[in-house]
DNA sequence: TATTGTTATACTCTATAACTATA
DNA sequence: TATAGTTATAGAGTATAACAATA
């Protein structure tokens, strides 16, 4: 049996993305703990934030930034017109789309705990440097460009 | 190396994250199209992969190794052990425990799809040169540990 | 005809929590 | 008392399909 002196680069690449994956999982666990502090789910809080920055896209338009079919938003957006933070409004110009708007109550709750949500990402990544972190930003995107 | 003057640290991490979580999403959602082709979902072969390299483990220790909780593993070896691939053994020692196994199916159900898994993380991950790969892995290593 | 949104079915994944059997 | 596994419930996501209203 032979030890391998340094890991080939196809070993590299695998380790590599699994702890990609560990990293991802365990951070989004924690901010969903945070979250459910606030009573919201993940799904929701994204929808929400969403919204927060671009009211008035339409459901389609959602799913499509989401990443998700148009079956599930509006399945998400019946749950959060119940909890009173999201309104569905017919869009003027084309009858058959909605205009998604965040209510005062979702605007309130957006602004409540988007900041417990940051101040926990702040804090996990200041394990880095502010130069180590926009290295890693920078390979992240290009991984990401390459795997579009 | 100066820093840019208007992107406060703050924002640094905040981008640093959601470049994180998309990066992960693209390239999950490519291995889950992958496995898709060949029949079974990300979390199947999560588990099956796992089993590959620690055949014996206990249900408690996969659970802590996938971070998902135990009731979510035994839904899992529910459909595995339905499906053939995996089998639940008593513990000899310990009457609480099951001691976990691929059955020969479920071994060939590995070495069929993997070299496909691995192919395609692989080719993503060969726009980095590898001590980039290298670099990613240990920040993120960093980051993992500050999240636990 | 194509598109937006809704409804329906069926399945998978995940977390929580209560439960059993055993240590 | 603590631990390993099971079960029940619930929310969320996937995929597909049909459907009405509108473009």
């Amino acid at each position: 049996m032979q030890l391998p002196i340094h890991e080939d680069t196809e070993q590299i690449a695998l380790r590599t993305w699994v702890q990609l994956a560990r990293t991802f999982l365990r951070m989004q666990r924690r901010i969903v703990t945070t979250l459910a502090e606030h009573e919201i789910t993940l799904a929701q809080f994204d929808l929400l934030a969403t919204l927060h920055h671009s009211e008035g896209v339409t459901q389609q338009e959602l799913a499509e930034w989401l990443l998700v079919t148009k079956g599930n938003i509006c399945g998400l957006l019946d749950r959060l017109e119940r909890a009173g933070w999201v309104s569905r409004r017919p869009d003027v110009r084309d009858a058959r789309a909605n205009r998604l708007h965040l209510t005062s109550e979702g605007r309130a709750k957006v602004q409540a705990v988007l900041p417990h949500h940051d101040a926990l990402v702040i804090r996990t990544l200041q394990c880095l440097q502010p130069q180590e972190t926009i290295t890693l930003r920078g390979l992240l995107e290009r991984v990401e460009a390459e795997a579009e």
